[in-house]
DNA sequence: CAAAGCCCTGCAATCGATTACAACATCTAG
DNA sequence: CTAGATGTTGTAATCGATTGCAGGGCTTTG
């Protein structure tokens, strides 16, 4: 029973139409008679057919496909994103392909390459640090390759993005610190020129400001998203002479790290030191103890970039506008207090 | 500047040769003269050209892509593998597409429309619950569909799989149990019906049965390998009049999921009683109180089910047989310790 | 020197869909 | 009743690569 995989042909002779017939029954059924499309629906099922998704691609010039660079896809964080781009492209019509950035440069998985090939219509970035310009070489020049970053973006944002108010956010975490009755907050920031980094480590200082709080620039540790840097961050905190009696963490991951570092070394959280992260990824809500933090919207924001992604591909206007800022809660749990009587 | 992509014949007009030619010295180098081949590369350095896949999709009659299926994208532990597939597919020229398990049915990404829609060539199934007979009734009986499982897998094996050694592992676990002097030794158990299941329960009893220990079923509790899980199984513990000093849980989230309820109600991990994981995800030695654990190659196995797959796909035997496994290895940290005296 | 074999190359068919165009039927309006 | 509009269908070109086949040139062998 080795059966061929039928093609449109098979389904044209069976309903007894001409194979512009049945292409056109399914994808424009408005524009054939009933009869026929019934016709073409009954041969449809009975052959079993379904296009095939190459021969389209090739006579329509598109891929029906859409490329997601992320840097670490290990990362639970950019995974729930890609489970969101999943979510309204798959019901499209459209695939998605994930690569890392780290691929960059490997053959014909180079991005460029990627898009010249006909594999990809557009990309969803989600690394903030590569470099769209080398998506421009090829093809008609950037403003008209189909890019969405999504997340974190160049600073001089050439692509329409999706993110999250960061600075906001930062601010929400402050002020609920402040609110605790912590005067003496710390940072720990997210690597250096992410542009992350930099609207969280603003809405930080704001915040502080606005609360008549002095910013002490000492309090300010450089850091990255990873755990390492957390526990890494822990270890200065240590030796401080006069510490932080509350941190802000630039992710979750930092703050785990962090809090580890600090419990193996006989401190408590939140007695010791209040922490609050930012992302609220899975796992925070069962850390100990618990960590507060700032939540975003992480499936919303793949949903809103693989939608604008697709309006772009399709040649619409952008109905979200051309920078959207999705919204930040803060979420109170367990690792933040007020502090202890000095 | 709107320059469009250059095809063969582009290629084939600068290096004044035929469309054969051109493939052929791009293909299989060896085909063509010296003096062709120099004249070919130059001509696609010059013009930037680069194959369009959907072309040559549809004229070989494969997709040079692989899909995979996952049972969810946001779980950590199956991101670690699909980043191995990557490692493989993308250097040998084979785009990787990921699915949810949960998306099946829905219009153009039921699996089996992928396949059957040429888009994919093959699949690494990452669920053990999916009914892999579904992609059977498309294209030529299952044994010809190329289709790994890995890590997961249905109980009858009706594909080629890449495991790990999950008895072994849970054996180790136990030992180690054991080994610190504890003799009432529990066991949360992953979701029914599942192979993981099955064979880290059989290798939960044996080792207790080895070292002369009975099996208690009521120190038994059925679980699933999420975060929550861990915390309903807390809940079971904690009234128990009889409890076990230590636990071996199914998984490293689930493990999670039962300190941190625990730590909630005031007990103490591994005080009160010791936890020991299975997966070794990222966090887990950042946890507090680190965890100690069964640690699963992860990568490699991803690594491992794209080797196979592609060679499946490739008309190749199996290099590395049709079943293989492997091994795994305790991590100890800081959430067992000896038992409290009685 | 002729026949046979090999290497290299180009011509043209092919993969399976979409779609421009034209043909035809039917309907509407003048 | 007729010109034009509208709706439905089929014919055939097309997308861009790969590859079977055949032909030309050169080498080897009897």
């Amino acid at each position: 029973m080795a059966t061929e995989v039928p093609t449109i042909q098979d389904v044209a002779r069976v309903a007894g139409v001409s194979t512009a017939t049945v292409s056109r029954a399914l994808s424009n059924p408005e524009r054939v008679s009933d009869s026929a499309r019934r016709k073409v629906l009954e041969a449809v099922e009975k052959t079993g057919y379904v296009v095939n998704e190459a021969a389209r691609n090739l006579r329509q010039q598109r891929a029906n496909a859409i490329g997601v660079i992320a840097p670490d896809l290990s990362n639970p964080f950019f995974s729930s994103i890609i489970a969101g781009i999943e979510q309204i492209a798959g019901p499209n019509g459209f695939g998605v392909l994930v690569t890392e950035s780290s691929m960059t440069g490997q053959g014909a998985f180079d991005h460029a390459s990627l898009l010249a090939s006909a594999r990809v219509d557009g990309f969803v970035v989600l690394d903030g640090q590569m470099d769209l310009s080398r998506l421009r070489n090829r093809s008609k020049g950037l403003t008209q390759v189909p890019v969405v970053s999504a997340c974190e973006y160049p600073a001089d944002m050439p692509a329409p993005s999706v993110t999250v108010d960061n600075a906001g956010g930062a601010e929400k975490a402050v002020r609920h610190l402040g609110d605790l009755g912590h005067t003496k907050i710390g940072h720990i920031t997210g690597p250096r020129g992410n542009i992350l980094t930099t609207t969280r480590l603003e809405g930080f200082r704001e915040a502080l400001q606005s609360m008549g709080l002095t910013v002490r620039e000492d309090f300010i540790l450089p850091g990255d998203f990873n755990l390492e840097a957390g526990k890494l961050a822990a270890e200065i905190w240590r030796t401080m002479e006069d510490r932080p009696t509350a941190m802000f963490c630039a992710s979750d991951q930092q703050a785990f790290g962090f809090i580890s570092q600090l419990s193996r070394q006989g401190f408590r959280v939140p007695e010791d030191v209040s922490v609050i992260g930012f992302d609220d990824i899975e796992v925070s809500g069962f850390f100990v103890p618990a960590l507060t933090t700032i939540s975003q919207p992480r499936l919303e924001l793949g949903r809103m970039a693989a939608r604008m992604l697709l309006d772009r591909i399709n040649g619409h206007s952008h109905r979200e506008g051309l920078h959207p800022q999705l919204d930040v809660t803060l979420v109170v749990r367990d690792s933040t207090a007020a502090p202890v009587a000095a």
